[in-house]
DNA sequence: GTAGCCTTGATG
DNA sequence: CATCAAGGCTAC
C-alpha cells in the first residue's frame, strides 16, 4: 500500500482547492472563499457568467468568474443562513455542534488510518487470495474503466443542474411501512418542516422563503460516543481502511441534505395547490436522491470500480442501510416527518457499522442478483470477482470486529444477523412502492420506480 | 474586488 | 482563559 494517508487527509478548499483556513458558513474552506461568500451574500451580490455557466474554480481561476464560485459554494454546502443578518461579530452561532462532530468524525477516522499504518508497515495484511487473484491489492492497482458508469437500466437521468446540486446527497426514507396500508391522505409536509427550520440568520436574498431549512441542526443529533483515539492494538484491514477513504465527508453530506430539502421546499412553495405534491410524492423525489448518491459511492468503491455492470436493484436493502445511517445523523424535526424514529446506537460506531453494513450486504445482494440473473444474461465474467469480493469483505469485517471489540466475540454474527430484517424491510418498501405506482401516486420519471421495473423483469 | 490578517465575543 | 468562527480592515 503505498497511500499517503497525510496528504489524502489533509483538508483543501472544496470549493478552490486552496488551504483550508478553518470552518466557515458551514463547512471547511479557505481565507479567500470565506471572505468571497461573506461579501457576496452581505452585499447581495449578482453575477452573471460570461461562459456556460460551468467555469472550473481552482486556485488559480477563483477570481475569473464569481458566477461559477458562489455557484461552487453553494453546491458545497457554505450556508447562507450563517451569514448574520446584524453584522454582529464574534460568539457563535448554532453551527458550532456541528463543527464539533464533524472534526471528531476526521480525528477519528485519521486515528484509524495512522494507526493501520504503523501497523501494516510491520504485519502484511491477512488477505484471502482465491484463484484467479482478485485480491483487494490487486483491485487497488487495476485502475477502472472510465466507462464504468452503472447501468441503471433505465433512461432516466437527473439534469446537470440536480446532478450537481445533490451528487451526494444522500437522504430516503426507510419507512417500515406496513405492506399495502397507505400514509394518512393529508400528512401535512412542508408546513411543519418550515415551522420546525431555524431562522436565518441573514434576510433572504436568494430564496423566496423565509425560513431556511436546517435538516442537520446541529443541536439534535442523537448521541454517539466518539472514540477519538483508536482502541491499542487494534489492526485495521486493508479493505476497511478503503471503505473509510471512500466514504463521502459527512458534513457536505449533511449541507446537501439540507440544501435539497430547502430546495423541494422551495419548488413546493412555488406550486399551486392543485399541482402541489403529496408527502409520498415528494419522498419520491427525495428517494431518488438516495440512489443517485448510492450510484456515486458505488462508482468510487473499489469492488464497484471492477465491475463492468452494477445491478442498481440491488441498491434497494442498500438504500435502506444508507437512510438508516443518515437517519441517525438526522434532527428528530425530519424523521418525524417521514415517520421513522432516529436510530439510537450510542454503543456502536456510525461510521464503521455503515461502511461494514452497506459493503458487505450490497456485495452479498450482487451475489445473489448476479447468481440469478445468470440464467438470463451473460455477466458470468464477473461473477468469480464478486464472489471473491465478497468473501473478503466478510474476512474483513469479521477480522475487524475481533480485534475491535474483543469483549463482544459474537459482533460479526450480530451484524450479520440484521441483514435478514433488513432485507425483510426493504421487500416491504419495495412493495409499497409497487402499490403506489399502480394506484397512480408516483410521480413521473422516477429511478426508484424504474429500478423496481428493470428488477422484476430481469429476476 | 480580493485575500490575508485583525478584532470580537459566545462558549466550554 | 483559550478557542474559533463570525465580521472588519486594508494593501494590493
Amino acid at each position: 500500500m503505498d497511500y499517503s494517508y497525510d496528504t489524502d487527509l489533509e483538508e483543501l478548499c472544496p470549493v478552490c482547492g486552496d488551504k483550508v483556513s478553518g470552518y466557515h458558513y458551514g463547512l471547511l474552506t479557505c481565507e479567500s472563499c470565506k471572505g468571497f461568500f461573506k461579501r457576496t451574500v452581505q452585499n447581495n451580490k449578482r453575477y452573471t457568467c460570461a461562459e456556460s455557466q460551468d467555469c472550473n474554480i481552482d486556485k488559480t481561476q477563483r477570481k475569473r468568474c464569481p458566477f461559477c464560485r458562489f455557484q461552487k459554494c453553494l453546491n458545497v454546502g457554505m450556508r447562507l443562513e450563517a451569514v448574520r443578518a446584524d453584522r454582529m461579530r464574534g460568539g457563535r452561532n448554532k453551527f458550532g455542534p456541528m463543527y464539533k462532530r464533524d472534526r471528531a468524525l476526521k480525528q477519528q477516522k485519521k486515528a484509524l488510518i495512522r494507526a493501520s499504518g504503523l501497523k501494516m508497515e510491520a504485519t502484511p495484511p491477512l488477505m484471502s487470495s482465491p484463484q484467479p487473484d482478485y485480491s483487494f491489492s490487486t483491485a487497488l492497482s487495476t485502475p477502472a474503466p472510465k466507462n464504468t458508469h452503472p447501468n441503471i437500466g433505465t433512461s432516466v437521468a437527473p439534469t446537470d443542474y440536480e446532478r450537481n446540486l445533490y451528487a451526494s446527497s444522500s437522504l430516503s426514507l426507510s419507512i417500515p411501512i406496513p405492506a399495502h396500508t397507505p400514509l394518512p391522505a393529508q400528512y401535512p409536509a412542508y408546513p411543519t418542516l418550515a415551522s420546525h427550520a431555524i431562522k436565518s440568520e441573514y434576510p433572504d436574498h436568494y430564496t423566496s422563503s423565509e425560513h431556511y431549512t436546517c435538516a442537520s441542526s446541529p443541536e439534535s443529533v442523537p448521541g454517539y460516543t466518539y472514540v477519538d483515539q483508536t482502541p491499542p492494538g487494534l489492526t485495521v484491514p486493508p479493505l476497511v481502511l478503503e471503505f473509510v477513504r471512500c466514504e463521502q465527508d459527512e458534513l457536505q453530506v449533511q449541507s446537501k441534505i439540507s440544501a435539497h430539502l430547502a430546495h423541494l421546499q422551495q419548488e413546493q412553495n412555488s406550486r399551486s395547490a392543485a399541482e402541489r405534491l403529496s408527502t409520498f410524492g415528494l419522498m419520491c423525489h427525495i428517494a431518488d436522491q438516495t440512489l443517485f448518491s448510492i450510484v456515486e459511492w458505488a462508482r468510487s468503491c473499489i469492488f464497484f470500480k471492477e465491475l463492468k455492470v452494477i445491478l442498481i436493484p440491488s441498491s434497494l436493502p442498500l438504500s435502506v442501510l444508507m437512510d438508516c445511517f443518515h437517519f441517525t445523523l438526522l434532527p428528530e424535526q425530519v424523521c418525524s416527518h417521514t415517520h421513522v424514529t432516529p436510530i439510537h446506537t450510542p454503543d456502536v460506531n456510525p461510521l464503521k457499522t455503515n461502511i461494514y453494513s452497506v459493503c458487505l450486504d450490497s456485495l452479498k445482494d450482487e451475489v445473489h442478483s448476479q447468481k440469478k440473473i445468470n440464467k438470463n444474461v451473460k455477466l458470468l465474467e464477473n461473477q468469480p470477482y464478486v464472489e471473491s469480493m465478497y468473501e473478503q469483505v466478510n474476512a474483513a469485517l469479521l477480522e475487524y470486529t475481533l480485534c475491535a471489540y474483543p469483549q463482544f466475540p459474537d459482533r460479526f454474527s450480530q451484524i450479520l444477523l440484521r441483514f435478514p430484517e433488513l432485507r425483510a424491510l426493504s421487500t416491504q418498501a419495495e412493495d409499497y412502492l409497487c402499490y403506489k405506482h399502480l394506484s397512480g401516486e408516483v410521480p413521473c420519471n422516477n429511478l426508484l420506480i424504474e429500478m423496481l421495473h428493470a428488477k422484476r423483469t430481469c429476476i
